[in-house]
DNA sequence: TTGACGGACGATAATAATTATCGTTCAATA
DNA sequence: TATTGAACGATAATTATTATCGTCCGTCAA
């Protein structure tokens, strides 16, 4: 039986990334936490069990657990904010690699996103639909 | 023959906001301005014809206008880096009114996105659709 | 047309979130 | 176990955004 440790040194090494007794707390506390917590919640909850780590190394290592495919955050977009100038309903594509934003017309989607209201009374105004992958610019880039 | 002020005047009226100079240049530089501006972006085009603007009204009356429905922000998520916790696939309710995220499985929104290859040459990791509206306690709130 | 008044403006200080810097410590590996 | 580069912690710096406040202007009633 292998213990927890050997379990994250493990998932460190697949995806290319030292092991540290930071990171593997860090990690451990976020996969009991519940929602989309911010960098200083996850600070607060790693304190408890290391008491000494800084507010620095969590935002290092989230952004390394995200860049790395550990983990996901909740937006992909701009962390500022941005005025959309255009009126037309429309989606967005958004590139993982340069994090370009495309506009997309609801009819390129290939699929049409329902009005109704649902199940549990939520009010539907509107979908926004994002479709994350890799634009041609950088798929040219990667095949290198 | 009604001029642009008249227009933007009765928009301003239908809206229930007061009608000022630096709001109608600000509007009208916004409708000539292509994308997904940030709010530096739309201060230097306006600067060309109101010099003296602050970069303060300009962030003031982005939000106001936001805020009365005559513009739309490109997120609607929290401005702040947000880790999600919840592994399995899944997308989120945002209330528009308390900015309450919460998650929903792929299978209860109503519809299946597709994973193919876009038109453009767009290669799809992934979908990410956002249910924007109103939660039951803020509707609620809103039949007092 | 003219005040009066409240809201909007501009300047700037303050705050909040995030990132950079740098000396010290630690994990990997030979 | 010694070496070494990367990671850590403390903290300064930066960036984006918001708050404050005195002045100015748009609205509206007279
Ligand atoms: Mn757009
Ligand atoms: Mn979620
Ligand atoms: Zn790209
Ligand atoms: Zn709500």
């Amino acid at each position: 039986m292998e213990m927890a440790t050997d379990i994250f040194r493990d998932l460190c090494q697949k995806h290319g990334i030292a092991m540290t007794h930071q990171r593997q707390v860090l990690f451990e506390t976020l996969q009991s936490m519940y929602g989309h917590p911010s960098p200083e919640d996850v600070y607060v909850r790693v304190k408890e069990k290391v008491p000494a780590i800084s507010l620095a190394t969590v935002y290092k290592n989230i952004h390394l657990f995200v860049d790395s495919g550990l983990l996901r955050e909740v937006s992909v977009h701009h962390g500022t904010l941005r005025v959309e100038t255009n009126q037309h309903p429309h989606h967005h594509l958004i590139c993982s690699e340069c994090n370009q934003i495309t506009d997309i017309d609801q009819g390129e989607l290939g699929f049409t996103p329902g009005r109704t209201k649902l199940a549990n009374g939520f009010k539907v105004e509107r979908y926004a639909v994002d479709v994350i992958g890799i634009c041609p610019q950088c798929q040219a880039k990667q095949t290198n």
